[in-house]
DNA sequence: ACATTTATTAACCATTTGGTTAAACTATTT
DNA sequence: AAATAGTTTAACCAAATGGTTAATAAATGT
């Protein structure tokens, strides 16, 4: 091989772009550009812009699902997972700003390819969280809680910031670094007022 | 006049079609099927795409900013423009569900086409609000919070659910039907979550 | 060293797409 | 009714875009 680096310059290229543009503003000439090579080694190592794309939302569903598995297969308590997860994920987000964003919108663009993950083995599966949600409150640990909200107010709480950044930012009046500070102090204050309102 | 209402047929096409598949994926010929005329039409009324689409995002902007202003203007208590938002606003992206999604998308993709809504006087201004927040602590109603991180808890858990529908779904595996009656419940729960997070 | 496979490029192609034009049709004015 | 102004259409155009091809260069096996 004459350049073991080329097709993987080729995948990164293509997730800068489609992240930030998404599949229908993504142009191939610019993803080349971006990898420094022929627009026709794009469709030598992947054959059509289809399959670049999902060769990045593949990439995208990978590196995302870890946070929400570790929230639903860890042995962690309840309270510890909401803590840990909170800055894990905020951390991972603020280094990948574009990615929940990329997976948000070519997943509502895109339902029936989006299925094809959400059955596979990678796809997180929250019934052990669930389980352990009727444990706790059994145990007394928490008030009688739907696990689904729990969730559903988890990742709202951490990932809305970053989705919606252009028109938080623009409401509020927020430049960069008030922002970021912003989203260093939410580390703490989310699995406070998380755990506030389910502790018993 | 011919027919008085094909301007509004096109302007309500379009909204149709920007909003689902947004700037990038929206095509006029798409556009003009929907308003049922020839394509000509649209640049006769509008002139050119980028018209057509600023017309759409200006109509999404000031449907949807009410519902800010009533937070950051009325002259009802932090409690009550809690309660009411998070029912009104809840109920109104029900009904426009891809609107959200689309003012974030677009916001985030085009930043300085963006500032000049911000800059407007139909752009929100939370000023008063954070004033209201400052008095109602200084007379004992709330802790000390900081205003930003209280908007900002608000805004992601109303609007999250709606704009990442399909990454919650997939996740969460729920069904159109369970997914609406969450977010029925959400109108008390929401409320309930925050009131007693800022409450003395 | 030579043949063969692999990698890379420039030029090209077909389709899509936003936009235009000139003619036709319809309503309004005089 | 004739002239005028406004509305609508079919056909067309140029640029952009995803994709292909044929030739070349580089690596690899024998």
């Amino acid at each position: 091989m004459k350049d073991q680096s080329t097709e993987e310059n080729i995948l990164k290229a293509a997730i800068s772009v489609f992240q930030k543009k998404g599949m229908a503003g993504a142009r191939m000439q610019e993803i080349a550009d971006e990898a420094k090579i022929n627009k026709a080694m794009l469709h030598y190592y992947y054959k059509s812009k289809q399959k670049l794309f999902e060769a990045v939302f593949r990439q995208a569903f990978e590196k995302f699902a870890p946070h929400i598995n570790q929230v639903f297969n860890s042995d962690k308590s309840v309270f510890e997972k909401i803590t840990e997860f909170t800055d894990s994920y905020i951390s991972f987000v603020m280094e990948n700003p574009y990615l929940p964003n990329f997976l948000i919108q070519e997943i509502n663009n895109n339902p029936e390819f989006a299925d094809i993950f959400f059955g596979s083995e990678i796809a997180p599966n929250p019934l052990r969280f669930k389980k352990q949600i009727a444990e706790e409150i059994e145990m007394g640990i928490l008030r009688p809680i739907d696990p689904k909200q729990l969730l559903l107010n988890l990742f709202s709480l951490t990932a809305f910031s970053f989705v919606g950044t252009g028109l938080v930012r623009g409401i509020l009046n927020l430049d960069e670094k008030t922002f970021k500070s912003m989203m260093e102090e939410r580390k703490i204050l989310i699995p406070e007022l998380l755990i506030n309102s389910i502790k018993k």
